[in-house]
DNA sequence: TATGAATGAGGATTCATTCAT
DNA sequence: AATGAATGAATCCTCATTCAT
């Protein structure tokens, strides 16, 4: 008796699953033209013949990853904006979220990173790492102002701030990724970009 | 008749500098694996050949550069740890003068932090660059608990703020690199970790 | 469906075969270095990345062949040495072994000679060939010692008279490889080391 | 005041001859693709562009080495078969001078064996090899016929007995130029070749 | 669905040779 | 005569991708 049909589904779920995950995991060590199929095939236990029949080629396996961290993090950022309390409570929230799944999915950030930074990636993964970035840089940036708004930001070129929230959150992306280990240090970090004297 | 030794000192001189400088770029942007050898010697208009003349392999031009900028820097820390004025003032003069140089030479800067965040380099650069991570790290450790003890940086776990402080200063690096500009954020940075309140 | 296991197992055997006799004949000819791994994958109808895919290397190939002609060599030796016969019936059927040998297979001695005697080969080949020259030149001592302990083998130093019976037996491989034939010449060989007159 | 021209012409031959001795020294051991030009530069304290000034191209100075050595034995060979003597005498003399030369220039010898065995050489190297190959093998053989005919040689077709003694003669030459040294071989070699019983 | 044999284009490296000085 | 910078063709080796089974 044949797999039934939702069976078949689920493990061709599982399967991708693990395929990326494993694949985020080479590709945030050894970067894109580094990482080789066939080492992808045998971290995932299976030959490379079938690993082409799930993605059929790098760009595209590359290019997945990107997308799915990406929409994963822009989503992260829209939940907050929308979402109830002050802004100070959702930017802080945010934050949170994003270390919070940094330390869980190092690799994914690492990709995303690193497909913005490099030319020698998938042109599409590189375009969509680039609008991803100007795209969270705009979406902090009025987060920012918001809160400065309301006093509780510390005061400075909202933009700029921006850039260096999301600097400090990619180091610790690094640190997770490349040493194991992210010190607790989400409200140092919270702290640094908060108003802390009366105005 | 054959040159004078200092004629060829002089031609190797110009000629290492010019790949070094392109190099750099190159790396930068594509990556170790994922830059050509072709591609630098066709960008310093030479052929392949004279290029391995000059550096054996394409490890030991990579090596080369990440060992120049870890030396550079760490110079600069150590001229700011030893140098003249008080510890704000010695700390944000660091500061500037690396930013400084990230902003002339962001290249460097990446080529660095690539090699220190990736595996697919050459294993004498990555260990070199994570000595240099660890390095500069527990430099401005030191320098920020320094500034603490003397009231004049933001509270907070030391290692924790340079990790902070030094994923900011990354952060510049790849703005510059990768948009060609950094805005002059120097001041914003150095307030983020000044402490701001009479206390 | 995948091939059986042992369908893959009778493919990589034949392959391999086919690529050594291959390999042996143009390094014979050619050397090391001269032979390229082009050379061989079109000699065999192959292409260079399925030759790799056998053989990793040049160098573990042509390695491979040194080590297969020694052993088999050796291995006559061996034989011969516990076999049954008087002394002079057993170094007799050793030569003609050898000769009957190097006539199949005059590719594989000229491979040997040539690792023994150049130094531009895998370093692990020229060792193995220079133990194998040892080896078989104190056997062979050996051997001539106890035929002249019982009269059977001419008079002299036993280890310059395997000098040069060994000598001899490489000048009938080039030969063979050289001119593809060599005379019946076993007879005058053998007659050569013998002992003629009554003593 | 500039040196003479026999001076200068002096210089230029001892330059010539050094370059000959090296350049053997070195295609004996790795062969003749092995050998790089850089190499035989460096081991003269010379050059590459000065070796050049000397020997336009590799193939020359390899194929001029194959020419002296090959024009040398085979004056030997001329010289023993019209000089004084018997025909035993002269035979004798005429291994004992080749074995002589052989142990003080086996390289030479190399050389010229590896021209002859192998095809990656200059096709004109090849060639004079070849040539040397049989010339001396038909001048062994009829010496070796002449010397059977007067009943100083052993009995057995004079072809192979050529063969033979050739191969041995190779064989020391190989020792020598491998190991060093050769045992003072000369008598065993000869008297292997001598009727020995009266008949 | 599953395997690994097979291909070939691409990239690192070497080296004979030339040439300006 | 002398040097070594400069070139580029040749060669080793890798790896994404395809395909027969």
């Amino acid at each position: 008796m044949p797999r039934t049909e939702s069976a078949n589904q689920e493990i061709r779920e599982q399967r991708e699953a693990q395929i990326r995950a494993t694949a985020a995991h080479l590709f945030a060590h050894n970067g894109y033209v580094g990482t080789r199929i066939e080492d992808i095939a045998h971290a995932v236990s299976m030959s490379k013949g079938l690993l082409y029949h799930y993605f059929g080629r790098k760009a595209t396996l590359y290019t997945t990853l990107v997308d799915r961290a990406s929409r994963g993090t822009v989503q992260l950022f829209q939940e907050s904006l929308t979402g109830p309390g002050t802004t100070a409570e959702r930017l802080q929230r945010l934050v949170r979220q994003i270390v919070e799944g940094l330390t869980e999915q190092p690799d994914m950030f690492m990709v995303v990173m690193q497909a913005f930074m490099s030319d020698a990636v998938p042109i599409e993964a590189h375009e969509k790492a680039t609008r991803f970035a100007r795209q969270t840089q705009d979406l902090m940036s009025a987060f920012i102002q918001e809160g400065q708004e309301v006093n509780e930001v510390i005061a400075g070129n909202p933009e700029q701030l921006a850039l260096l929230l999301g600097s400090c959150i990619q180091g610790l992306a690094v640190s997770q990724a490349m040493e194991g280990r992210v010190p607790p240090i989400t409200n140092t970090l919270i702290h640094l970009f908060t108003r802390r004297c009366a105005g």
